[in-house]
RNA sequence: GGGCGCGUAGCUCAGUUGGUUAGAGCGCUACGUUGACAUCGUAGAGGUCAGAGGUUCGAGUCCUCUCGCGCCCACCA
């Protein structure tokens, strides 16, 4: 016999140890040419590659376990799996990062210039790079790891540059001069879904504008008696830079004022008058100014009238040089002060009125995003929507929780074109140069860096100093990990991919551009399924996250319960689509369920090892004669559960796949089946039932154990390698064991171990109400028990007796003197001889009250019976059911009431 | 301004197409070291399923409205 296992589980023991071999072994690998040569099944999950400077937080925690529960069960299943890992290269965070570094030393990105720092960049991934996916390892991702990639790795870098290229050859890229988001503080361009809306207290000012041609009859004037028009803003700083003025060509107050000119105060510009049905007369005064440098609205509509655009900012939101002496150099913020107070001085501040709106924030530092004009690179975006679009619509695509479908199909049919360059260093520079000949000024958007301009033949070529977006590489992510825009065997083979498990805040930056990139370099989706978690809360539904320092630490939970837990744990609180709340100050409360879980497993596996003894255990097949109703039912059981946690699986129900297998393991196997045959097991005698109970506990372990495996991969491996297997299984671990066929129901022994259950039960609760020590042996007297308890307690009378503390089991007894009294669902009655134990009168008083509940359910039962409503139109079985309900009911009305007498 | 989601036990949540007595974990109460497990066992208390109407033989589940939370989208300066 194996060592004995300690009486406590330590994960740490195991984990760090199993998952080397796990690896070592290769059981993570993927073979193309398996799935090639010899039709097997892929199954393929890519992750989604987390930013590579970042450590694991709960968020991944809950992403990637889904993954590799996903990808263990399906690996199981005969599935050649893979789970592709790797990590995003993510702009703008990771050169946030080592310019915050530099900056330390005292020391900007332009002091140590574009080459070096680039350098230092690499330097830094290169030596952290790897931290989040070592931490994948730690919570027992089945990852394969000879296919680990980067987003700016060789190999990636070229399917960019293949997919830019294609794209600007089919003229869906351009470039053009546009507002876009800018960060001030990252000093570049953001999309639109990077640049986040937040509800904002701000200030509504009303500037008086003098008219200079075409006042409205009855305008107010200055004191210096010219007239004026009130115009209404929020950023007072960015009148610096109006070109125009406009109201709604149907508001009748300013109809004179259309095609006239107002004066721009502290500037002294002359600014026309136009008419446009974008202005909202309802809105403020009907009178907008028009800043098309600064407003996105703005500069469509200077567009529609041919106005000028007046840049009046530096990249880093100061005032430039365009605005009047004082003004120049300030923060916009400054700006706006010092442009109210001197309105104010001069009289042309009307009012200013608190308002709330909200104000585009860079989701990287939270600065408040500057509009501004600039030239930038745009992918169209109509054309690549539609196939998209398609795809969920018709279910090629499927969405989990469906919900999100719509979400998806709402930003597809409103989509706009996608602000692709960024001003940074870090990242893909954009393969786009520009022949500096002057006669020449070709652009040339190149695969391979070019040497001379194709059309001059001129070597002096330029290339665009900007970086593609991060998420430009990311939408391709599928595709280039494995091996676009080359045919590789891994393309055949794993695309398109299966599953994509990730969080929705990235369905339109990421999910949605990836299916658009499938059709567009492949022509097909990346993936079937899109499973979008919860967000993971603190107890006041507070996101997690470093900054608010809510966080819990994966590590920190493995450390002290053990990946399993953590893992059980996390798939257990996955509702349907819905956040997870976790308590970051209890760690222990939080994480009870898995850490107990584990050690229950541990404990139950180990009293059965302890027990199994060192003889040869036989197969089920070749015991079935022998099985006794404790053995059939159990396996009827994990029949039951094998099937339940299958289907949940299936459709994605984490939360209910791992609660059956908890259910079954510790509620049926460990609560009732491990107690049912300790007697079995321990007797010399009985040869055959010993040989039974034996083949059954060991068949039945295996099967859980693999029902549990894909959820906590350690403690179900080590445990299952010290099974006694009677046939010791073709593989040394569970990692690549096949996953449990469902198997046979068996109805009778159900029934008949409900009966038991229920019969035990109910002395239990009749011991515990009535305070009969732990120590002494109650008779009970069964009146009238049906067949199913009948039968079982044939078979287990002595069951009874060890679980209950029962000396005697009388079927058939009548009332003899006082007694206790339960009803039992079964239909039979229940006397305990307790003399001198029980309070008469609160007997009575009890026996009524539940004589009253009856009689009320009774005539709830019979006037449905009597509707003809009910028995015409409810199935035939449910109608049934409500027959024998009030059958059972009158029965127990009649005997309840026989006893309430015979108390006396 | 549109759209979506949520509200079930003290807490965190399950409850798939309407169908027996609405479940789990944690917490709480009582008893218990009966030879796997005190990270345990047995029993128990605790719910007008947010509220109001409606559909139905039957509603936690479907419909309408109200209240309270949360999220997403949107160019009202």
């Amino acid at each position: 016999m194996a060592e004995p296992l300690p009486a406590q589980y330590d994960p740490a023991d195991i984990e760090a140890a199993l998952y080397s071999e796990w690896e070592e072994r290769g059981y993570f690998h993927a073979r193309a040419d398996r799935v090639l040569t010899e039709a097997a099944a892929p199954y393929v999950i890519v992750i989604p590659p987390p930013n590579v400077t970042s450590v694991l937080h709960m968020g991944h925690g809950l992403n990637n376990t889904i993954q590799d529960v996903l990808t263990r069960w399906r690996r199981m299943q005969g599935r050649e799996a893979l789970y592709l890992p790797g990590t995003d290269h993510a702009g703008i965070a990771t050169q946030n990062v080592v310019e915050r570094q530099l900056a330390a030393e005292g020391k900007t990105r332009d002091d140590v210039g574009r080459e070096a720092f680039v350098e230092r960049v690499w330097d830094f991934v290169d030596r952290t790079g790897s931290t989040i996916l070592e931490q994948l390892r730690a919570i027992g991702c089945s990852c394969d790891w000879t296919r680990t990639r980067f987003t700016l790795e060789p190999d990636l870098s070229r399917a960019v540059r293949e997919a830019f290229v294609r794209l600007y050859e089919k003229g869906l890229i351009y470039r053009g001069n546009y507002i876009i988001n800018w960060c001030p503080r990252c000093l570049t361009a953001l999309s639109d879904e990077e640049a986040e809306p937040e509800e904002t207290q701000g200030r509504l000012y009303h500037i008086r504008y003098p008219v200079l041609a075409g006042a409205p009859p009855g305008a107010p004037t200055l004191p210096d008696g010219r007239a004026y028009v009130v115009v209404a803003t929020t950023r007072p700083e960015t009148m610096l830079g109006d070109t125009a003025v406009a109201v709604n060509p149907d508001d009748d107050r300013y109809r004179a004022l259309v095609g006239g000119t107002v004066l721009l105060p502290l500037v002294d510009r002359e600014l026309p008058v136009v008419a446009d049905a974008y202005v909202d007369p309802e809105f403020g005064t009907g009178v907008v100014k028009i800043t098309p440098a600064h407003d996105p609205n703005d500069f469509e509509l200077a567009r529609r009238h041919d106005i000028p655009a007046l840049d009046v900012m530096t990249p880093d939101a100061r005032m430039s040089d365009a605005v009047p002496g004082p003004f120049r150099g300030l923060d916009r913020f400054e700006a706006r002060r010092r442009v109210v107070a001197a309105l104010e001085e001069q009289g042309l501040v009307e009012r200013v009125e608190e308002h709330t709106h909200s104000v585009p924030h860079c989701y990287r530092c939270d600065t408040i995003v500057e509009p501004r004009l600039s030239e930038q690179w745009f992918v169209r975006m109509k054309p690549l929507a539609g196939p998209a679009l398609a795809a969920a619509r018709s279910g090629r695509v499927r969405f989990t929780p469906e919900r999100w479908t719509k979400v998806y199909e709402h930003w597809l049919e409103n989509i706009r074109d996608w602000t692709i360059s960024r001003q940074l260093w870090w990242g893909h520079r954009i393969p786009v140069w520009y022949c500096r000949n002057e006669e020449c000024g070709h652009v040339i958007a190149a695969r391979e860096d070019p040497v001379a301009c194709p059309r001059c033949g001129s070597a002096q070529l330029e290339q665009d100093p900007d970086v593609l977006d991060t998420w430009f590489s990311s939408w391709l992510w599928p595709l280039s990990t494995l091996g676009w825009p080359d045919e590789t065997d891994d393309l055949r083979a794993f695309y398109p991919t299966h599953t994509l498990v990730t969080a929705p805040e990235i369905l339109f930056f990421w999910v949605a551009r990836m299916i658009m990139a499938g059709y567009e370099f492949r022509g097909e989706a990346p993936f079937t399924d899109v499973y979008l978690t919860g967000t993971v809360r603190d107890m006041q539904g507070r996101k997690m996250s470093k900054s608010l320092g809510n966080g819990i630490d994966p590590l920190e939970v493995v450390r002290r319960y053990g990946a399993d837990a953590l893992r059980y744990t996390v798939i257990s609180s996955v509702g349907f689509g819905t956040d997870v709340y976790m308590d970051p100050g209890n760690l222990d409360a939080t994480f009870s369920v898995g850490r107990n879980f584990s050690n229950k497993i541990w404990n139950a596996v180990r009293f059965a090892l302890m027990n199994l003894g060192d003889d040869v255990v036989a197969a089920i097949d070749d015991v079935r004669s022998d099985l006794e109703v404790a053995d059939r039912w159990i396996l009827s059981r994990l029949a039951a559960a094998t099937s339940d946690v299958t289907r949940h699986l299936e459709s994605f129900r984490f939360h209910e796949a791992a609660e059956s297998a908890y259910h079954f393991f510790w509620g049926e196997l460990a609560d009732w089946y491990l107690e049912l045959i300790k007697p079995r097991m321990q007797e010399e005698g009985a040869v055959a039932s010993r040989r039974a109970a034996r083949a059954t506990l060991v068949h039945v372990l295996d099967g859980v154990l693999r029902l549990l495996h894909p959820i906590m991969p350690y403690i179900t491996d080590a445990l299952w390698r010290r099974l006694p297997l009677p046939d010791r299984a073709q593989s040394a671990s569970l990692v690549v064991a096949r996953w449990p066929e469902p198997g046979v129901r068996d109805e009778d022994a159900e029934a008949q171990l409900d009966a038991l259950m229920e019969l035990i039960g109910a002395v239990r609760t009749l011991r515990s109400e009535y305070n009969v020590p732990a120590a002494s042996q109650v008779r009970i007297h069964l009146t009238g028990p049906g067949p199913s308890l009948r039968d079982a307690l044939t078979a287990e009378e002595r069951a009874v007796r060890r679980l209950a503390r029962v000396e005697a089991v009388m079927v058939n007894g009548g009332a003899e003197g006082m007694g206790a009294h339960a009803v039992l669902r079964s239909g039979a009655d229940l006397f305990v001889p307790l003399a001198g134990i029980i309070d008469v009168a609160q007997e009575r008083q009890r026996l009524a009250k539940e004589l009253e509940r009856i009689g009320n359910q009774l005539r709830a039962t019979e006037s449905r019976l009597a509707s003809e409503q009910f028995t015409a139109r409810a199935p035939a079985e449910i109608v049934a059911r409500e027959r024998e309900k009030a059958a059972s009911l009158r029965d127990q009305q009649r005997r309840l009431s026989a006893k309430l007498s015979g108390l006396g």
